[in-house]
DNA sequence: AAGTCGGGGGA
DNA sequence: TCCCCAGACTT
């Protein structure tokens, strides 16, 4: 069991001067509100600050209140959150607010945020502390480094995560807990670093224990991580008459759940052009009772996921006669052709906008008659 | 306990 | 290219 190497409040004191001296000026900092508090604990799950600035703006503009998202539809709220990844975050943030809204408030307790959907031990922390002065430690990526130096604990961090809890709560306890479990993170985003950690601007270097091993820079262990898999998709562009693309809708759970995107089906990722393109026709033929051809090759685009190296090949497909959009598309939920224009009301990932935004992509105009019709083979 | 789930910043 | 980021949920 790790040990804090000096009194809770020698440790608080110090850490808390620095933090009012060195902490970032955040929009979500200082707020009293825990519906905004929330909305950015989330929003920062496994998300840099700087990532997260420019969503956190929009999106309490467009739900300013708990009320408000509790009353928005999800496909609006996924919207919002196009882009920003993990989109069970949103689905749960949803489902928590109608929660919340229904039983009057949030609870005043970790154990009863803990239920609502997204709260895990992390953020039913840092909301109860931050919000409502509960004296829990929040333990995220920043607080394990912080913590397993200054006690000198190197243990994998699932393990160390719990340990490190227990070892911190005597600081919870010696300082508000709000500024406490805010100013660990604080350093451990801007000097504990995993990385190179300014150790000569810290206010706790002369207590760590890590430092004074010469292992700050070896603990914690890095991560396992597990290898990324390579994951080719063929993407059809199918327009209608009016120039509107054919979109089609992810069930809700699962890779990029219940997002928008360019009709799609995987594909050996050994096959190149050719039999890419055939894969596609057999696909939209069978999996979309679709009738179209697929003709040209508008290009490609890749976008590396934690687990996954995903790289999806874009082709035009052209109808015969009025186009029609699938019923019952084999692997979605729904389809239908969407403008331009109302794109921006839709959930989409960042490998669709990466797509949409290719110059064949873009350009490409309702095809009138001769396509390159390929054959799906048996 | 191990997989799954996005996307990007920074070295 | 690699590591990690104010993690949660499923199996």
């Amino acid at each position: 069991m790790p040990r804090l190497p000096e009194t809770p409040a020698r440790l608080a004191a110090a850490l808390l001067d620095w933090y009012q001296r060195a902490k970032r000026d955040l929009p979500w900092r200082g707020s009293r509100d825990p519906y905004a508090i929330w909305v950015s604990e989330v929003m920062l799950q496994q998300t840099q600050v700087q990532t997260v600035l420019g969503y956190y703006v929009r999106f309490l503009r467009d739900f300013p209140t708990i009320e408000a998202l509790a009353a928005a539809e999800l496909p609006a709220v996924l919207a919002r959150w196009s882009g920003l990844g993990y989109y069970a975050r949103a689905r749960s943030m949803h489902a928590a607010a109608k929660a919340v809204v229904a039983r009057g408030g949030f609870p005043r307790s970790i154990e009863g945020l803990r239920e609502l959907p997204g709260f895990g031990p992390y953020t039913a922390a840092a909301v109860g502390s931050i919000a409502f002065g509960l004296p829990e430690p929040a333990i995220d990526g920043n607080a394990v480094r912080v913590y397993a130096r200054l006690t000198g604990l190197s243990a994998p961090r699932a393990a160390a995560e719990k340990l490190l809890r227990e070892a911190a709560r005597p600081l919870l306890a010696a300082a508000p807990p709000s500024e406490l479990n805010q100013a660990v993170m604080e350093l451990g985003a801007t000097l504990c670093a995993p990385a190179s950690p300014a150790c000569l601007l810290c206010p706790w270097s002369a207590p760590c224990r890590a430092r004074a091993l010469g292992l700050q820079e070896a603990i914690p262990p890095p991560r396992e991580r597990p290898a990324r898999r390579p994951m080719t998709l063929a993407a059809a562009v199918w327009r209608d008459a009016r120039g509107r693309l054919l979109f089609a809708r992810r069930p809700p759970r699962g890779l990029f759940g219940g997002l928008w995107e360019l009709p799609a089906v995987e594909v050996s990722a050994a096959r190149d052009g050719g039999d890419i393109a055939e894969a596609l026709a057999g696909w939209l033929r069978d999996g979309l009772g679709a009738r179209v051809a697929v003709g040209e090759r508008l290009g490609e685009v890749s976008q590396q996921l934690t687990h996954r190296d995903l790289r999806v090949v874009a082709f035009a497909a052209t109808g015969h006669g009025r186009a029609r959009a699938p019923a019952s598309p084999r692997g979605y939920v729904e389809a239908r052709f969407v403008a331009a224009a109302d794109l921006t009301d839709l959930g989409l990932s960042s490998v669709t906008r990466k797509l949409l935004a290719l110059p064949a992509v873009k350009g490409e105009r309702p095809s009138t008659g001769a396509v390159q019709a390929i054959v799906p083979s048996r």
